[in-house]
RNA sequence: CGGGGUAUGGCUCAAUGGUAGAGCGCCCGGUUUGGGACCGGGAGGUUCCCGGUUCAAGCCCGGGUACCCCGACCA
């Protein structure tokens, strides 16, 4: 491609409204542009990319047997509502209605049409397992998209699923698809680690997320020597050894006026946090919920969803909050609450003549204890994982990374099938809901991690699997010189004669402007022909991570070339 | 949805209530020619929209919209 018939326009300044590193160099080098917020356009530059990823993608997915298709992004309330999400999936569920009146919405995931497109076809254990999967538009409309493409409202994704009448069926899949998602981010070239997931309210047995590593990233991890690697919001903790017992003291009542946060409390009383015992309430499925958690340690709702099995759960508002502790917002306490189930975390158990609230405006209780002045229903594991807490599987201390989550893989279970009616007959002739994974790739994600995790001062560094071109020859001279003009042509051809994608800038430009821009687009090879060089009968090479470029001999070019090849 | 902010040329930003500007980019001419050159000339604006105050509004007031930032969702 020549670069002066090519449309990549650079910007020397990233539009304001650029949020993160990605998203400022995707701009400026011209692979992308806003249309509106969460919405972009993909330029040729990084449409390139976007296609590398996606071929890499579908390889992987073919070879683990999975079959593509392609399925409507507009689709039927009526398939929706089969599944119950009509309702469910609230807002961010984009609908509008034809010239007809009928209700429709953009997809923002595709297990109801393909559950429908299965159940019309496969009546048979017969013709199990089933797998397919589809590149597609997705739209969710985020209440605050961000960080350019990597959370966009329109996006572009691959989603697979797959249909099993047996768990062992529906495992096998699961792996087959966790080691093509190994498989494909090894090929784009990332540092990442697959780590386990929240089920969250979907069930299933497992689910794992792909992360690739980058500082940059939304999600933290949580892993350790042992293996074990988990997002922070599924991460097991063992709760902290038991605390030094104490004696019950008297409980005592502390007055402590407009003192609503542990923080404040803490220096009112002048107890150390650790001593407290915060009082949550929550509203799961309707019914209120109380949780305790000890002093500044931070809820993981994923956890408690999953304890309640909870579709909904949200915290309470002041009302709801008052009605169900019998005190004002911030001075409620576990002591003489009837009616509501208590949960907590491990970690309240350890203490002793704890502090809360004293059910009563301004004042707190000291010297409250479990068993003497409350009881909890459950403990469990209700913490978000944090420096210091130990691994439950081996006990180590948890060592934490960031990431940016491209893919998920999810066992699905029945939820789908059941919910849709979508069954198949067994040996017995008997019908069972299909058994269900599914597994996402967030393909324009993926574009924009890369380059969290790939980039220096001067711009993108692309892994060479997914980079647009192979080779950026720069012409110096080549408007002005005829000799350099024709170097180029011939080295142009070759290349691309042997199989290289080349981008050639052929523009009537500065030497300085040519580099800037190449150093900007990320191509991993750079071939500087000039006339400097020619006058030498060579040429320059450099790899983009390169700091200085090597001469090659034009005579030898082909022998050279042929290094680069994988 | 709650809280905070912004809106002026393609991009980044100026402009006491009194003729709307600069840098970059773009076009033309010249001088240059290895890390975003220099000189000269030029094009490009409904100052987000609607309304109000005023002799006069980019600026003040009211309403709206869009966009961005901080929180709960997600590939």
């Amino acid at each position: 491609m020549r670069l002066s018939q090519y449309y990549i326009p650079t910007l020397k300044e990233a539009p304001k409204d650029a949020d993160t590193l990605s998203a400022k160099l995707m701009l400026r080098a011209g692979l992308i542009r806003k249309t509106s917020s969460g919405i972009y356009e993909w330029l040729p530059l990084g449409l390139r990319v976007l296609k590398k990823v996606e071929q890499i993608v579908r390889e992987e997915m073919d070879r683990a047997c999975g079959c593509e298709v392609w399925l409507p992004v507009v689709q039927p309330k009526e398939l929706w509502q089969e599944s119950g999400r009509w309702t469910f999936y609230g807002k961010e569920l984009l609908r509008f209605e034809d010239r007809k009146g009928a209700e429709f919405c953009l997809a923002p995931t595709a297990e109801e049409v393909i559950t429908a497109t299965v159940r019309r076809d496969v009546t048979s254990y017969k013709q199990l397992p089933v797998f397919l999967y589809q590149f597609g538009t997705k739209f969710r409309d985020e209440i605050r998209p961000r960080f350019g493409v990597m959370r966009a409202r329109e996006f572009y994704m691959k989603d697979g699923y797959s249909f099993h009448a047996t768990e062992e069926c529906a495992n096998k899949t699961y792996q087959a698809a966790y080691d093509a998602y190994n498989r494909i981010f090894e090929r784009c070239g990332f540092k990442f680690k697959p780590v386990e997931a929240d089920t969250g309210s979907i069930g299933g047995n497992f689910s794992h997320e792909f992360m690739v590593l980058a500082d940059t990233g939304e999600n933290e991890i949580a892993h350790c020597t042992c293996g074990y690697a988990a997002n922070t919001e599924k991460a097991e903790i063992i709760a902290a050894s038991e605390g030094a017992k104490e004696d019950f003291k008297a409980i005592e009542k502390v007055s402590t006026p407009n003192a609503t946060t542990i923080d404040d409390v803490s220096k009112m009383m002048g107890e150390h946090a650790d001593k407290f015992i915060k009082l949550l309430v929550f509203i799961a499925d309707k019914q209120p919920v109380i949780v305790l958690m000890k002093g500044n340690d931070e809820l993981n709702e994923h956890k408690l969803r999953s304890l309640l099995k909870a579709q909904e759960l949200e915290k309470a508002n002041e009302e709801v909050y008052s009605k169900t502790t019998g005190s004002p917002v911030g001075f409620a306490g576990p002591q003489n609450i009837k009616g509501v189930k208590i949960y907590a975390d491990n970690a309240v158990k350890n203490i002793f003549n704890g502090v809360a609230g004293a059910n009563e405006k301004d004042a707190h209780v000291k010297n409250v204890n479990l068993g003497r002045d409350y009881n909890v229903d459950i403990f469990a594991d209700l913490k978000i994982a944090v420096k210091g807490d130990k691994c439950a599987k081996c006990g180590a201390e948890f060592m934490f990374t960031r990431g940016i989550e491209v893919g998920h893989t999810f066992k699905l279970g029945t939820k789908y099938s059941t919910a849709m009616k979508a069954t198949f007959l067994d040996e017995q002739q008997k019908a069972n809901p299909f058994i269900m994974g599914c597994y996402g790739i967030g393909i324009s994600r993926v574009v924009a991690a890369a380059i969290e995790q790939s980039h220096d001062d001067n711009g993108i560094i692309w892994p060479e699997p997914i980079a647009p071109f192979d080779i950026c020859l720069v012409g110096i001279d080549d408007d002005i010189n005829e000799e350099v003009k024709a170097k180029c042509e011939e080295v142009y051809k070759l290349a691309q004669d042997m199989g290289f994608s080349v981008l050639f800038d052929d523009r009537k430009e500065r030497p300085g402007s040519k580099f800037k821009d190449a150093d900007l687009c990320g191509i991993p090879n750079r071939i500087v022909i000039s006339s400097r060089t020619v006058k030498e009968g060579q040429c320059e090479f450099k790899k983009r991570t390169d700091k200085e470029a090597v001469r090659w001999q034009l005579s030898e070019i082909k022998s050279n070339l042929e290094t680069l090849k994988r």
